[in-house]
DNA sequence: GGTATTTATTTTATACATAAACTATTTACA
DNA sequence: TGTAAATAGTTTATGTATAAAATAAATACC
């Protein structure tokens, strides 16, 4: 009696998505605060602004930047909007094909995403001072690792 | 000239970061999407009824959920309502304190938690098995030091 | 015992996420 | 060349996140 599984012998497969998960919830958690406190921009827009710069701040296509973003095409045209309002970004119909438009950052926009790159750059530096390279790297290497064995996994 | 600072020499600690975050994200909707599938229901959810389990299955004020669950006050009361529409919680008013609710999991919530954790643990299982128990002993280290190092410096 | 403060939750407004249905093109190809 | 299929975006519906204001009851304290 009483001897069903407990369910709650957590694995160590288990702890360890458990804690990757609390560790990068507090980290961003904290970084969307400053964003929002410091530039008034959320996460999500930097992330767009961080595709629109490594594209080379030309225009885009919305589908190219939404497949970058994993955003789901029903999100994106809303992000566009209120970013375009903002005028951090502007939006034009791509000449050559009619069902297409196409995104490119403002001065506005590439000033934002400049202020914001060096904060956050410098808050990631400073929380993370006290790791050595040698800790650092290891962690790469192994969050690499987990990443692959789970899309590998998930593929079949 | 085209000396200014490139603002793209990424150091260590911000890949790690980027890397963190794109294995959680990984994983993150990939487990999303299988609870959508499986048992329609979102993450948030589990979340909740996982609180609602470790504390017993008892009656919870909702604030002390709310606070375990990192939800902002405005979030929970929609939350709650939906869960209660499905049945998988019931919700009474304290009855020593007029300004406070309750909630507890109804049987359905309990078999329904009861399915997703088991789903959800065998799915992390076979994902992570290739990793050695040290790899995983290491990780799980490692991600606790990073949380920690970016708690304390936040809290100045 | 009455008033100020705190506490618990809800309401409101806005942003962002997903999926599914829809519109307007372009492309493939018989 | 005309029609089916594919592609690009938007719209709609719903769920989840934040912050700030509102409501209501409990507590503190003079």
């Amino acid at each position: 009696m009483t001897n069903y599984p407990t369910n709650k012998q957590e694995t160590l497969s288990l702890r360890l998505w458990l804690q990757l998960m609390k560790c990068t919830k507090t980290i961003e958690a904290e970084v969307a605060s400053q964003f929002r406190r410091s530039h008034h921009q959320s996460l999500t827009r930097f992330d767009l602004l961080s595709q629109l710069y490594r594209i080379g701040d030309d225009w885009v296509a919305i589908g190219e930047i939404a497949s970058k973003l994993m955003a789901s095409g029903g999100n994106i045209t809303g992000l566009l909007d209120r970013m375009v309002a903002d005028d951090l970004i502007e939006r034009r119909a791509n000449p050559r094909d009619r069902r297409s438009f196409q995104v490119r950052t403002t001065k506005k926009g590439r000033d934002t995403f400049k202020e914001m790159t060096n904060d956050h750059a410098q808050w990631i530096e400073d929380a993370l001072n006290e790791f050595s390279q040698k800790d650092k790297e290891q962690l790469i290497k192994l969050l690499v690792r987990v990443r692959r064995a789970f899309e590998t996994n998930t593929l079949i």
